[in-house]
DNA sequence: ACACTTACATGATGGCCATCATATTTGGCA
DNA sequence: TGCCAAATATGATGGCCATCATGTAAGTGT
């Protein structure tokens, strides 16, 4: 059955919303096409006539998430705070896409690094800009300091077993930055 | 053919070094069984004899991998210049196991993570004990904070597929936090 | 030396999965 | 209103893979 033109945008956006939480949750190669359709309410048969592959499907799932995820306007340490709770370590299907896929990202399509690498410029730029930093280069080299702890200690604290220990990886995380978090 | 028990032991370790070098190259999932054999100079057939399953695989070679990797009695400043170092970033299949398979090692068994969480441990047990600080509490927390940013680090400079960002996160990483690696 | 054990090789088996072929139904347009 | 293209559904297909079954030859203890 076909559908209309705007129901078909719709369903592409489902199938790319279902991609990005089964992907974050899972990893890319454990999650099959057929599961993706699933999640998104449709049956396999219907992929190929939005994605040339599964790599296609990946390379934009990422370009996906990236777009709708801007850190809305909160002030550099409410966004350290919320990134650093157990919340969003708990999270991973709707949490930071960096922290989920990034090393699974690393040996897939080119196109897919590339989405990724867009992504993490774009936070870099982000982060530097909220830091009120007269001097334009430290700031730089503050937000990727910054960014490169938060993003480890949420891989971190999600690799932990022990419940304990990965709620003192996020806070002490959170403390050691705190301390320089303000200019 | 039998072989003698001694060879049967080194079998077994070349196993799981072939093991260590795939995973952490290509991740758990893209490696397959008859694939770490083969490495290992085996046929796939007698696998069975030395792990119970692909996963009993999984979990061992992280076990060994840590095993191994104890960072031999060089200063703090000398590690954190060859754990964010070019070399390190480019050497996947013999860099730390931590920034290679952690973000994988959160979807596999229970005695997978367990492996992982005690490596964690021990890390950070180490970094503590390498940082000169009469104040132990505070001594656990600037560890975890560094080897958070350490690892993300690398795992963020594996990832962009830009050459000249993946060296700017690494050396703003390492001069970010060298500016307090001193106690 | 011999019998027996056992480590490894060779060769299935069954399941999952990406991708493709074909059928069906319904929007879009004349 | 009715034709046609296109969006999904249903149903292969071929490949890869974890695991198992069986053969074989060489260690091992008596």
């Amino acid at each position: 059955m076909k559908v209309s033109r705007e129901q078909m945008q719709a369903n592409r956006l489902r199938i790319l919303d279902a991609a990005g939480r089964l992907f974050r949750e899972r990893g890319f190669a454990s999650v099959s096409v057929a599961e993706v359709m699933q999640a998104a309410g449709l049956t396999h048969g219907g992929f190929y006539g939005h994605f040339a592959s599964k790599d296609d499907l990946i390379a934009q799932t990422l370009a996906h998430i990236s777009e709708g995820g801007e850190t809305t306007g909160q002030g550099l340490d409410a966004f350290l705070d919320g990134y650093l709770s157990p919340r969003h370590r708990d999270g991973v299907a709707q949490g930071c896409p960096m922290a989920a896929l990034a090393a699974d990202t690393r040996r897939q399509t080119p196109e897919a690094r590339a989405a990724m690498t867009d992504s993490l410029r774009s936070q870099i730029s982000r982060i530097a800009a909220s830091i009120s930093s007269t001097d334009a280069p430290q700031a730089r080299q503050k937000a990727i300091g910054l960014w490169a702890s938060m993003v480890g200690a949420v891989i971190l604290a999600r690799t932990a077993d022990d419940e304990a220990l990965s709620d003192e990886i996020l806070s002490a995380t959170r403390a050691w930055i705190g301390d320089r978090a303000a200019d």
